[in-house]
Order: C-alpha cells, then sequence, then structure tokens
DNA sequence: CGAGAGTCCTGAAGGC
DNA sequence: TGCCTTCAGGACTCTC
C-alpha cells in the first residue's frame, strides 16, 4: 500500500538517521523478495558510509560510499514494505527481513509481510539499473505536464486509469491515487487516453499533483513519531472522494458511486461528476 | 510496439 | 467459534 507519498516520508524519515552512518552490520533473514536478495548484499554494504537517500518513483536509491566498492542500495517496498529506526537489540518478529546495523547506532529493519518489495544492489557511481531505465517523469516534477501525457498517450486505447498508473508514462501513481486523481479532474475512468484534450490532461496534471502533495503533506505530519512507526500514520488520514466508497453517496454530488474492474484493479467514480 | 493476462504473497474480511 | 474462500495490491513478465 505504499504509495509515492508514504515512499518519500520514508525517505525523509530515514534520512537523519543514516546520513554520514557507517554501516556495521546487515543481517538477511529472507532473501526470497520480489527478486532474490543478492548473496552478497552484506559484502557490498558493510564498511561503506550511506551518504544519502535518493528517490526515483517508489524506489529508494541509497548512496553508498565506500572507495573502489561503491555502490547504491535499491528498495522497493512492494506493496506492504516498511522500513523502520529500531534500536540494537530489539525483538525480532515474524516478517523482519532485513536489518542494518549502522555503527554504534540504530538499526534500520526492513519487514515485509507479503514480500512484493526489493533489496537490490548497484555497483559502482551511477545508480543505473534496467529497473529505472525506463520509467516515466516524477508527477511532482516540472517534466509531468498536461503536453507529456497528451503526446504520449496520441494512439493508445488503453484506458485513462491504466495509463496513468503505467510506470513508463509517469511513476508514483498507484491505484488509490489513480481514482481519486481521476474523480478531482472530472475524467471517467474508461475513457481511452488517446481521445483525451490537452485541456483535460493540463487538469488531470493538477489533479494528480494535488492529490499526491496533499497525501505527502499528511505523511509528513507523522514525522516526528517516524522512529516508532512503521511508517503508516497519517498515511491513509485523507478522506477519500471516491477510492473504497462504491454503493456511497458522491461526497459533491450524492449520486452513488461506482466501481469497476480495470487491469484486475478495482476502480472507483462518479458517474455523473466523472465523463 | 501495445494490450491484456498472469504472477509473486499474506493478512484481513466475509460466508457458512 | 472456526474453517474456507476471496480479495487486495505494485509492477514486472509473458503471450498474442
Amino acid at each position: 500500500m505504499p504509495e509515492l507519498p508514504e515512499v518519500e516520508t520514508t525517505r525523509l524519515g530515514l534520512l537523519p538517521h543514516i546520513e554520514g552512518k557507517r554501516v556495521a552490520e546487515v543481517t538477511v533473514r529472507e532473501r526470497r523478495l520480489r527478486w532474490p536478495v543478492p548473496a552478497n548484499l552484506a559484502r557490498c554494504l558493510r564498511g561503506s558510509t550511506i551518504e544519502t537517500i535518493f528517490r526515483r518513483g517508489k524506489y529508494l536509491l541509497w548512496a553508498c560510499e565506500n572507495g573502489a566498492k561503491s555502490g547504491f542500495l535499491l528498495s522497493h517496498l512492494g506493496m506492504s514494505g516498511s522500513l523502520r529506526v529500531v534500536a540494537d537489540g530489539e525483538t525480532i518478529a515474524r516478517h523482519d527481513h532485513i536489518d542494518i546495523h549502522l555503527g554504534n547506532g540504530p538499526v534500520i529493519r526492513y519487514t515485509d509481510p507479503r514480500r512484493f518489495g526489493a533489496m537490490l544492489w548497484i555497483a559502482g557511481r551511477q545508480p543505473h539499473h534496467p529497473l529505472l531505465d525506463s520509467l516515466g517523469p516524477e508527477p511532482l516534477s516540472d517534466q509531468f505536464t498536461g503536453a507529456h501525457l497528451h503526446t504520449a498517450s496520441r494512439g493508445r486505447s488503453v484506458s485513462i486509469k491504466e495509463f496513468v498508473m503505467n510506470g513508463r508514462i509517469v511513476v508514483g501513481v498507484g491505484n488509490i491515487y489513480a481514482s481519486e486523481s481521476l474523480f478531482r479532474a472530472g475524467i471517467h475512468p474508461r475513457r481511452a487516453a488517446g481521445k483525451i484534450s490537452f485541456t483535460r490532461y493540463e487538469r488531470l496534471v493538477e489533479a494528480i499533483q494535488k492529490t499526491l502533495g496533499d497525501a505527502l503533506h499528511a505523511g509528513g505530519s507523522s514525522l516526528r513519531d517516524y522512529v516508532k512507526t512503521d511508517g503508516e500514520a497519517g498515511y491513509f488520514q485523507i478522506d477519500a472522494f471516491v477510492y473504497g466508497r462504491a454503493g456511497r453517496p458522491c461526497r459533491v454530488c450524492e449520486t452513488t458511486i461506482q466501481s469497476v474492474v480495470q487491469g484486475q484493479r478495482n476502480t472507483f467514480f462518479c458517474p455523473q461528476c466523472q465523463h
């Protein structure tokens, strides 16, 4: 369930605890994540200094300085993953798969019940990886514009809902925020992406940025307690206009909210407000 | 290349 | 109360 705002909140929550810290040891209890955790991950990380963490889409890139052994830890929370700062010696629970022990300090603990997440290593000083090669622009950047969506969608018959959830088009728009953003933009989720006007795409960009921005703000409000939380606090506190509200009245017009399945994902929308 | 389906996994929720 | 089934969900990967 971590969408982009939660990933960014995780990054900001970790930063003050890891910046400039040396990795003393790495414990891997479970290698079976989305892809197997590399057998040499501990060897790659051990002894390096974590300079900072970058985010690209929902991926986190941990810049690890260690001379010729420098590289990047590439992590993804999947849908049930979390990264927390815990005290050394903290009790290990069922799905606590990886611990990164920092020098005479805390432990960064990766927990992921469903194991859809990832923990990979990129050797070298450039964060190049196939998973990152074809990602679309960041939704909160200047590169994400109505013009971009309009151009990228010409000739595409795929629904707008599936289109905005495609990471090659724009990163970080997951199932919840896709429904919410389309509602805010007044666009019906089943409309063909290729048949939406430039003006409406400009409106959609605004809606996505507002939706993500609001969630980011709410997530940020939980940062103070970050050490003790699993990053979920604040995340779902935003009132959804449509997500999860099938059968209930639209908050704007009181028409009954409907749900449909698109690409094996549930979509929620107001048939009156969206067209 | 694009579209659509399949896949990984566990916990929560619903049905009987 | 408790077991069984269904669903949720990110995003890569495969097939046509």
